[in-house]
DNA sequence: TCGGAAAAATTGGTCAACCAATTTTATAAA
DNA sequence: TTTATAAAATTGGTTGACCAATTTTTCCGA
């Protein structure tokens, strides 16, 4: 990961200049030196800065005035926006026990008979995937994904689909997504599955959320047991602790 | 919010274009319109063109390929940038109350002695804005951010920094703000925050996940009654229900 | 007819020049 | 000296031309 050929040149240029930013003491107001001085220092044409120019301040780094300049933002928008992408798996799973969980139990109180009939042919959908031996990750996110909208928040939605998008860009999770997938643990995840579905259809709200709860604890368990091998790839990856039973 | 002067050309752009992606069809994979053939369709340069390609492509919508082209990228990140970004206050008090609620209880398990001080610090903050009759909308971002921290969990801080964003976003929220922020609410906003503080300092999981339920009924609550003035802003902001008392 | 090399066309990448908004400086009147 | 105004300099905004990588087409030999 250290020099991408196919990477930007656009992109480089930015980061250079977001590391400069970062190291050489600017405080948020300051003013940044001018595309054409860049350019300039740089021995690069000023299109080139300005597009890299462009990536900082959609990131928030930047604050970009015609006429004027270009200004280090706020400091909140930058802490924000610079902070990491790539998560752990144990921290995502504890965040969707705390979440999921909660929202499952809502959801029993909201759900509509076509929210359920939606979450059975989702669980079908799995049920032959199965039996066929082939991929049924996004039946799996669909799953979860169903269980948010049967709340009508779309609030909540966004904060599930946002979790399942910080799983698929965790660098952990993509070398334990075949693992995790084994069709050994397959069937026992479309239990649980089957489970919640089923405090769901009775509107049970204490049972869902206790069913989602242990759903995600018995995925963490064995996530665990998977880690436990010795793998070395798992350092820096701290152990994080289940968030209580419900 | 119909057309702002100060939005930068290239983001018009892009905001086009994202639109179309959206709009007209395109899957995951399929070849966008070039560079030039928009910049002719448009009657504008080709490198605002590009300047919104590259938007696009941070953005996830696009895939840039020289001498090739530009392709429409997987469908997982497009459904998440290209979902509403404008939500309800309703919306968002409802899943912050499921939130934050459990983050809070979750919170009382794992909070430090450093954390209770920094806690005190900020109450400390929001006491004396009020009694100065000055800004402290920071103060009450930060307290609840620092109960997310308090679990030593980033994805769950990074999922409070959201709800707060969303907020910051949300267009009704403009409306509200100076108005929930009036003298006479803030003190009973800092009395909520005291009792959160003081079941979290106890280490008592329920009622700080109780308080902080309450906490924001009481905001919902607030809300409520405001809107009841028979404002026609809030038309098509649908009445949302509180999530159950824990 | 097929395969592969060469040539042409297409595409994104880069550049230097000019335009327009803003800020700074110079100037003159009060 | 102060202030209002205009000119000049500075800055980002926009454009068209040219460069380089990739893809497509052409064409020749087996």
């Amino acid at each position: 990961m250290t020099s991408d050929d196919s990477k930007r040149r656009y992109q480089e240029i930015a980061e250079l200049l977001a590391r400069r930013i970062a190291e050489e003491g600017y405080k948020p107001g300051d003013k940044f030196p001018t595309e054409r001085q860049i350019s300039m220092e740089m021995g690069i044409s000023r299109s080139l800065v300005r597009e890299a120019f462009i990536v900082l301040e959609i990131e928030g780094y930047l604050d970009v005035r015609k006429g004027s300049g270009s200004y280090v933002a706020d400091g909140e928008k930058i802490s924000l926006n610079v902070q990491k992408s790539d998560f752990g798996p144990f921290e995502l799973l504890q965040a969707r026990q705390l979440l999921e969980s909660s929202i499952a139990g809502f959801a029993a109180t909201t759900i509509t008979k076509n929210d359920i009939i939606r979450l059975r042919e989702t669980l079908e959908l799995e049920r032959k995937a199965i039996e066929n031996g082939t991929e049924d990750y996004l039946a799996d996110r669909q799953f979860h994904l169903l269980i948010a909208e049967a709340t009508q928040n779309s609030v909540l939605v966004a904060q599930v689909e946002d979790l399942w998008t910080k799983r698929e860009n965790s660098s952990m999770w993509a070398r334990l997504h075949d693992r995790i997938f084994d069709l050994s643990y397959r069937t026992r995840w479309l239990d649980d599955h089957a489970i919640i579905l089923e405090a769901l259809r009775h509107r049970d709200s204490d049972r869902a959320r206790h069913a989602m709860w242990q759903h995600l604890e018995n995925v963490r368990l064995t996530l665990l047991e998977l880690s436990d091998v010795g793998d070395p790839e798992f350092d820096g990856y701290l152990y994080t602790p289940a968030v209580a039973s419900p």
